[in-house]
DNA sequence: GCAACAGCCTGACGTCGCGTCAGGCGCAAC
DNA sequence: GTTGCGCCTGACGCGACGTCAGGCTGTTGC
């Protein structure tokens, strides 16, 4: 059995040339060509095509999606599974900013009105998603990946909202001394980038102070961590890096 | 209270260069200028923005975002009730594919596969999201469109899939009958048209011959619509319009 | 046996929603 | 008074296609 770009766009909802795009950047190659250049896909391309539209209906760019299929140790069910849990962080998400519609309407009723950061605060909820994909590329084969996945597979969503609490807590307590002008390489700021490492180890996977110490290099260097820490307060990266190697430092 | 450019960035998690952009094509124009030309968003720039970011998350155009934004006779309450629809529909979207992922996993584990129609479609569920925005626009302001907001709002995810299932029964006996060479203008193509017309009348709105006729137009003239009926078979778009209009015709 | 027509092909340019410089002004701090 | 961060306005770039234009192919109807 084989289909024609036309046949292959109806059945999967796609366009002709969206087909034809694919094909370009190499995306996804018909297995054959007719004698007249005709495009002939085969049901592995059909299977390929379903992968490529789940990905980049959960927002993945197509050259990462790419790379996510072209990866010769991903077998189909590492990617059932990695879209399963996306799928999951997705339902949190939009349950999240239904909780968020629900509120408003609540204090809309009520007469009162959210504070600018509580109506933003649904929008800001970066750290799953978006991230995940990169993460693996990067650490896909490191020891530390493989547990954190381990565990955070086996977290419910309670565990989540408390994990996020807690971090939450110290991102606090940070931007209070920064905002204090406790200095970044100070006691104060280290316990508290001791107590951040811990938390990882804790609840995601083994954080030595070598790898805390890389983790805070990123902050100050991946514009996502930046971004991320920068929204809480201005500064706060580049502070929080500097407590997190200092205090590594000091561990050594 | 007002803001700059980058602390309201940092507050909505968005760049700088997108309140720019929002501010160039007129989407979120800063309500004051300082005399040095820098952007000034007092609370209501800040309410709007929000706004914007909840429908561009859930996937409109700028330009449509706008217009609904802009609609005069749309209170914040309206805002928030069709976002939280929009959200349910989300939902049911992103767990109709955790389903389709369970399932796959599971046909995987059993060693059997599924067909190719079974595996695409989940991505055939057009309908609900991509839609509801448009329709709102041409039929906001008619009967119909309230009568069925109201039917639709109470109905839960079952009597969803129950609709579903009686129409894609419709469907499917329109496409045998355009497969067996079964007149668009014959009286079995017509009754099959009367069929659909009280479907809709059941589940949605009061359809008379005339709105039905408008429809059966649609069917061929909104590409939406004809992707619609295309993808279940070629040439069903057209099929079903004239049978369609036919139909009204016999009953007027 | 050939005309008609739907479907396929390859450029090539357009669009949307920003990202990313470049070059320059404003203002608060040291 | 200069250092430096934040703001400004162009203007070009990019990803993921949409949308013609111009031409070949293959099936169907007479």
């Amino acid at each position: 059995m084989s289909w024609t770009v036309g046949e292959l766009a109806r059945l999967a909802g796609v366009t002709v040339r969206t087909l034809h795009h694919y094909d370009r950047i190499g995306l996804l190659q018909p297995s054959e060509r007719t004698s007249a250049g005709y495009r002939s896909y085969d049901v592995h391309d059909l299977d390929r095509l379903q992968q490529v539209l789940f990905y980049r209906e959960l927002g993945f760019p197509l050259d990462e999606v790419a790379t996510l299929l072209d990866d010769p140790d991903a077998d189909p069910a590492v990617h059932l599974r990695r879209q399963h849990r996306l799928l999951r962080d997705r339902l949190d998400r939009t349950q999240a900013m239904v909780a968020a519609v629900e509120k408003e309407m609540e204090a809309r009723q009520m007469g009162i009105s959210l504070t600018p950061e509580e109506r933003f605060e649904v929008f800001g909820d970066w750290l799953p998603e978006e991230y995940a994909a990169e993460a693996e590329e990067k650490w896909g084969d490191t020891d530390a990946w493989a547990q954190s996945q381990r565990r955070t597979a086996a977290m419910s969503k309670e565990d989540w909202l408390r994990v996020k609490a807690e971090s939450d807590d110290v991102e606090r307590r940070f931007a209070a001394a920064l905002a204090a002008g406790v200095p970044a390489d100070s006691t104060a700021a280290m316990d508290l980038a001791e107590e951040h490492r811990q938390q990882i180890s804790r609840h995601f996977y083994d954080c030595s102070p070598e790898v805390h110490t890389g983790l805070g290099r990123m902050y100050v260097e991946d514009e996502r961590f930046t971004a991320y820490y920068e929204r809480i307060a201005p500064g706060l990266a580049q502070y929080v890096s500097t407590a997190v190697q200092t205090n590594a430092a000091r561990q050594g």
